[in-house]
DNA sequence: CCTCCATATCGTCATATCGGAATATATCTA
DNA sequence: TAGATATATTCCGATATGACGATATGGAGG
């Protein structure tokens, strides 16, 4: 129950959803998910917890950056069989359509870029 | 976005899941649902708003009576989609197991009576 | 070793949620 | 109509959630 459930409550925050669909595209790290998000830094990480936790997502550590992707499916049943729904589920939901078209202009080089450029380099 | 993420909200909360799969065994009254839980009757009551909001259940009025059952899934694709994999989900889960087993010795008259008990009669 | 960068964690605030008691509403029955 | 019953709604308290800023951690490179 506290599995299912779980993953359930991962589901129910649109941010949340709209990571598990970004991933589904391409393997992101935390600075592009919260560019692509908007949100502050802490916040994408508490997200992408709570949705690791739920066997929704995983990582791979990659030096300094942190790759996230979606999980294989063998966490649990329940997150394995929402992933496949997922994947055609909100294609056409116009939150999600606007980050799609805006995920390929975001990487994790141009972020350091606009960072540099903050700060007056 | 809304829709899908109402759905995953509404079975985030475990009591919200054990009213879903009671009523796929048979259609039941706040009453009856009062008792299996063990819950206020203004807290099935809310519960079983949420459910119904989320396109998961509906209900017929019978007299004094409302009986909820689980929705026919017009109203929501993802509602109907859990609904479908919440027949074989959680069937061994031992919360549910045991509710199954006192699902059928919990009947409206039967709770009535128990009321005038405690009053004295 | 020191610094920078990406990420994680902590503290805090506003709001949402779940629970119950009390009350309102609606229906059946005497 | 009055009273009883079933359900819905409202009010309130305790806890959970989502957001942010500030700080801690850990790796890369000088």
């Amino acid at each position: 129950m506290r599995e299912f459930t779980k993953v359930m409550k991962a589901l129910s925050d649109p941010n949340r959803v709209k990571i598990v669909k970004m991933l589904q595209r391409r393997f992101l790290c935390v600075c592009e998910i919260q560019t692509a998000l908007g949100l502050a830094q802490s916040t994408v990480s508490k997200h992408l917890k709570v949705l690791e936790e739920a066997g929704l997502i995983t990582y791979t550590k990659d030096g300094q950056w942190v790759n996230y992707r979606p999980a294989d499916g063998t966490a649990s049943p329940y997150a394995s069989s929402l992933l496949g729904n997922l994947r055609h589920w909100l294609e056409d939901d116009e939150e999600m359509s606007e980050l799609t078209v805006r995920l390929p202009t975001i990487n994790r080089e141009q972020i350091r870029g606009d960072k540099d450029i903050r700060k007056g380099f």
